[in-house]
Formats: C-alpha cells, structure tokens, sequence
DNA sequence: GCCAACGTTGGC
DNA sequence: GCCAACGTTGGC
C-alpha cells in the first residue's frame, strides 16, 4: 500500500475541518499541478497519508485515508483537473515540524525536506515508519 | 513582508 | 522547441 502526504494552509483547510468533514471526507479539490494531480492518479482507496500544515504550524499534524479515487475536479470547468477524496483517520500523537524532519538524517530525500512546495508528495515506505515513530503513532 | 525556488506561459 | 518573463508557493 502506498502512502502520501497532503499539504494543506490550516487557513484554508485544516485538519480539524477535515476531522469535521466526518466519514465522508472530503474532495482534494484545487490542486493545479500537474505532478500532483499524476500522484492522486496514482492512489488506491485506503491508502493512508500524512496531512501537513503549511505556514501556519510546519508541521504534520494527522493521518488521513483515501476514500474515492481519482474523479473529475468539481470546481474545474474546464475538465483538466481531477482529484480524490480523502477522510481524517486521526490526528498524531505528537506533530511532526518541519524543522524535526530536516534534521532527521534519515529524511533527507523526503519530498516535504527537498521539494516542499509540491502539494500532494508521495512517502516511501521506510518515511513512513520513521514519521510514525516520530509522531508516536503505529505505522 | 521578503525572497528563493519552481512551474507555467507565451513570444520567437 | 527554446527560453525569458511572470506568477505562485512557502519557508524564513
């Protein structure tokens, strides 16, 4: 199973709206990029992923799950844009800052340390249980 | 609020 | 098809 990390401004969008957004989840809508949008392509229901804050907090703050597969972007018209829908599974025990991740050796070729301002990043299998380490969580 | 990095756009 | 200009993102 493949896992992602999902950025997100708390601002905008924060992991608690998305807590709020319940079973359901909601549509990873807005994301014009077209890297991202081949990784969301890529993804499979229940695949897990990370949810980071951006700006506000830089750090990772909860685990989400994907619940619908790539479909239409509903708020493209233009019919270029697809996206997933996502659902919180639950917030980490401990936030992951960006600043821990960096100076995590071992996360050194982590796409949020070298390539942050792609929106949807996949996460290698061994990222993943170091962050879960980190975050004080079962991976 | 600044600025570096990156992606996209458009002229040639 | 190249590349300069521009806009956006996001860390600091």
């Amino acid at each position: 199973m493949a896992h992602w990390l999902y950025k997100s401004e708390p601002d905008t969008f924060s992991f608690q709206d998305l807590v709020a957004k319940g079973e359901a989840g909601q549509e990873w809508d807005g994301v014009r990029n077209y890297q991202a949008r081949n990784h969301m392509r890529a993804m499979k229901v229940g695949d897990r992923g990370f949810f980071y804050h951006s700006n506000e907090g830089k750090e990772i703050v909860g685990v989400v799950e994907v619940v619908k597969e790539i479909h239409p972007d509903s708020t493209d018209d233009s019919g270029t844009w697809e996206c997933v829908d996502i659902r919180a599974v639950g917030p980490v025990k401990t936030p992951v800052t960006l600043v821990a991740a960096k100076a995590e050796s071992r996360l050194k070729g982590m796409a949020l340390v070298s390539n942050s301002r792609l929106s949807v990043q996949p996460v290698t299998d061994a990222e993943w249980d170091i962050v879960c380490e980190m975050a004080g969580i079962s991976p």
